[in-house]
DNA sequence: GATGAATGAGTGTTCATTCAT
DNA sequence: AATGAATGAACACTCATTCAT
């Protein structure tokens, strides 16, 4: 997906396709757990239980193994699901907004440490941030789309900004509600959250 | 600040204050331009004017001179200013929230570099996160106190859980509109997240 | 040729005589292109449309395959040819020089880059060298031979050291005259050439 | 003399250039021994006393080390005064070309392994091969200068060309006398050399 | 106080060679 | 006979830190 030259092997044969998988989790267990400029293309090899060299043969660099774990389908069906699936029928327009976050926040439980250093690398590197503006973009148009399945509730009509911010505030609360060793908990956060959002997209909410 | 130890130079003559602070200011304009791990030290030597070794007289290591930078009066300052210069008799409520909005983004304008190389560090590094969460609580309980100067105007309680999430939001929205290469400018953002907050915090808004 | 071992393959079948040439032919439009060490042994497995590992089935390394390449007898044979074929009854003793380094010259021009290589590689490899050697002395002998053809025309006794210093000029003009980027044509410099060893080892030349 | 830019350090102080030319000279004893490729940074620094590091902090990398090795005044001036000195007055013509070759052969045997080594390198190496051309020509101008003081006794007038292919036959008639194993003694071929070239530049030599 | 030369551990990457299939 | 995935030693180069002057 990020190589492509002649030089990386693409896998057909079982035992291809073994090795690079197990590349490819072994990095990413790594990456989320010491981050990436502290990991190592040995380490990453000795954790996948083949040798330094295999590493090279799949990817062309350190760099795009992380790109290629980053880039890689399950994150962008991951993100788009969390919004095609709101139910929009069933609940209170409150509720549905909580239901986005707490997945969203649950999807950032799963891998807290790779999501960690992806927000680290954005800032350093245009690949990385490359990905992120497109994962960002895909879920910014998935949820203007969900927006307008229920549109005449909405009380606002620039429907392309108010995700966009809407997902930053979603993208930091989850994020610093991890990290800032709060003194707030992240449920009581995520309510205030969705209170806001709520609140702001829709005429009424009682 | 960050020092203490017998090996660390502490500055009382005319001469080493001056040595030092040419240092920093050397540090901060190189973070702010190539990042943290693409300045190395012989670097903030040369463009402070000083030898390596003078760098390592003041400070630990390469480490605690951004730390040092960081957690500066200045920066503390600065934040606080934000929320303490907020007008609230003369404006409506939006104007207000707005004019706080465009006081915390022309900050990242004023270092953008240093903030973007703070938002990476401070994911892997335990210093920097520290630092940046005791800004952050500065920054709320000065907003706490800046809202209940309009207690009657509120529609919420929860002031401390509100705080924290606009203060979110507000970093992301800007760092994001500054980094996303957007098709969206930052104005039609600012705008449309002042109102998101407006709406939330206060009763009415118009 | 090179081998002997027991691990290297010793085609008899017709295929496996063809995978050897390709290897061989393979190796050797890479080496002059690219030279012994930027070509990977990877490189010549797929030029030569097999897999790696079968190169490694016909030759015990990557610089015997080398060897083999130079060792061969085409090389020799053209060397030969070019003394053999000097026809000494026709022209003037200089045509006769001017025709030989022609063709020296010309053989340069066949595969430079494989010549170039060698030349290089001799000074640092004992095994290298002595093919070198080998070749050498038997255009050396061939010179000799070819010159006592016309014995009553020379003015020379010593012909083993006037053939030795007459092909180590011709070598290296021939040589330099291509890669030395020259302010003088190639052609004058063969002239002028000609010119020096017809005049050396002839009694007269007009 | 080959760097230049603002990473490596310029020596000043009596110390760095110590350590400057300890790594000179390590390095020149180590391509002579065992050739440019086969020796390792590492072991240049050990052969020096110094560590790994300090190599980066003279040269840019590991070949401009060879570079400024053989770019050297010392290399220039040697080939300069060879032909410089040669004494036109008091000998025959014969003797004043074989001063020449043993003058250059001298040089040769003082560091045969060097010598050897640049002629295998650029052969694949624009630099290497730039200093080579700028050497060979700048001889080639001292020997033109000085077959000029006897003009009156010169056979030939294309001097520059003249000049071009003697000092290529003298390379590698010297060159190849040293590394061929020789079934004849060097001093036998120079001495034809010197018949050769003699025969070949002057009227009369007898 | 200040200098800047010296250090040396650490890293990403290549590639000749082997061997299970 | 042939394949090509796997190996792992080797190497050039960087840079935070120290210390003799």
């Amino acid at each position: 997906m990020t190589q492509g030259t002649q030089k990386t092997r693409k896998p057909t044969q079982q035992r291809g396709i073994q090795t690079k998988d197990k590349i490819l989790q072994a990095a990413e267990r790594l990456f989320s757990e010491k981050g990436f400029h502290k990991t190592n293309t040995k380490e990453i090899a000795a954790e996948a239980g083949v040798a330094t060299g295999s590493v090279y043969a799949y990817f062309k660099d350190k760099k795009s193994v992380f790109l290629d774990i980053y880039g890689s389908a399950s994150h962008i069906t991951f993100l788009q699901k969390t919004c095609r699936d709101l139910d929009f029928s069933k609940k209170s327009n409150r509720e549905i907004i909580l239901a986005l976050l707490q997945s969203l926040a649950e999807e950032h439980t799963l891998s807290p440490g790779f999501r960690r250093e992806v927000s680290a690398m954005r800032v350093n590197d245009k690949d990385v941030e490359a990905i992120h503006t497109r994962l960002h973009e895909a879920m910014r148009t998935q949820l203007v789309d969900t927006l307008r399945r229920k549109e005449k509730a909405l009380r606002i009509t620039d429907l392309d900004a108010a995700a966009f911010v809407i997902l930053c505030a979603c993208e930091e609360v989850i994020h610093a509600s991890r990290t800032n060793t709060p003194d707030i908990e992240q449920e009581r956060l995520l309510d205030t959250l969705a209170d806001m959002i709520a609140r702001y997209v829709f005429k009424k909410d009682f």
